[in-house]
DNA sequence: CAAAAAAGTTGCCCTATGTCAACGTTTTTT
DNA sequence: AAAAAACGTTGACATAGGGCAACTTTTTTG
């Protein structure tokens, strides 16, 4: 049940196994279902989520109802409605899950206490920002200037994965572009 | 010389004099000119930059030439080519000045001892990370399925200074439309 | 396993926005 | 202060890609 959350955490960090044992201790298990929401756009989010098995989506739903999506996280990642986990205040995006799932859970209390009372753990926290802030830019900024079919190159080369897993009305929503689009463009290449 | 960026300090944390006095005794000073570079493209970012005075561009240039503007940083803010600054590796973005500005730095060697030694610059560092990615993040997915009109809306609303102070040609590359768009929809209102 | 729902594909048309160029204005340089 | 360069504005034109609809294929559900 925790064994790759262990996995992971010994990999990013270098903590003794006790310390370890009292970290998952703190994770609770939750299974989900494809399309399960786990965080609406009003909702102030309470807890950060390991991926044991399945995908996280983080979109939201524009006035005119098309939804947006934000990010796709995968088995062993973490992932949360970061905004508001920090800020405490009302989401404005939506957690999902798009398959059934099985997540670990820490609530923010017990995330905040792991930051402030164990250094190991405050340096993982760093460098989850500094990850999830590098990747966030690459994505966004690598973006920038590209055409439909250089967007879909672009994330062949990238993230493969998400062409694999990912309906592609949830691809189009990310590369911004619409679905008819996306398919004409794989259709040629 | 200090007196901004120990009220910057002062205001963020809860540091005591002393350790006020020995933060800032690591920055140095620096006057850069208009549209001078602090960082190129295939360099690797060294320093942490603080602006006493000016205004500091994050951009990049893309194959066919046209430059990109990622972010800009005014008075009594934080900037640098962070990805570059953390994994050490070439920057593929610039870094520039945009006017006569006056800006403190703090190498990347100091910064990581800072960090490492001192809990409350840890906890400041966090918080530049949090705030960045909450911004970056905000700014980015803000735009997604908004046209020209709309963008251009959205930058009056939260970014007013930079339509005050940064050329249309810079505002319509981090917008993401070309500066005759960005002209005509000014023209409309 | 059948029916229903959702997702993907493709054609047609249309609009927002890019490109280019000409021109006027402002800024920079010397 | 004059010359040069950069910037902003506007018109004419071209086009990528969105919206919609009809149809097919896949997935989900009972």
């Amino acid at each position: 049940m925790f064994e790759i959350l262990e996995k992971v955490l010994k990999k990013k960090t270098d903590v003794d196994d006790n310390t370890l044992k009292k970290i998952v201790s703190y994770f609770k298990i939750i299974h989900t279902k494809r399309n399960q929401i786990l965080v609406t756009s009003e909702e102030i989010c309470q807890n950060y989520y390991f991926i044991n098995k399945g995908c996280i989506r983080l979109f939201t739903i524009s006035k005119d109802g098309n939804d947006n999506s934000r990010f796709f996280a995968f088995e062993e990642n973490f992932a949360t409605a970061l905004p508001s986990f920090i800020d405490q205040k009302p989401a404005e995006e939506y957690l999902q899950t798009i398959q059934d799932s099985e997540l670990l859970y820490i609530s923010r209390t017990d995330f905040y206490h792991l930051v402030n009372t164990l250094p190991q753990f405050a340096k993982l926290y760093t460098e989850i920002l500094e990850n999830g802030f590098i990747i966030a830019q690459k994505r966004i900024y690598g973006f920038q200037g590209f055409d439909a079919k250089e967007k879909v190159e672009w994330i062949i080369k990238h993230q493969p994965k998400l062409l694999l897993n990912v309906s592609n009305k949830m691809v189009a929503s990310y590369l911004g572009i619409s679905a008819s689009t996306l398919s004409r463009v794989k259709s040629k290449l």
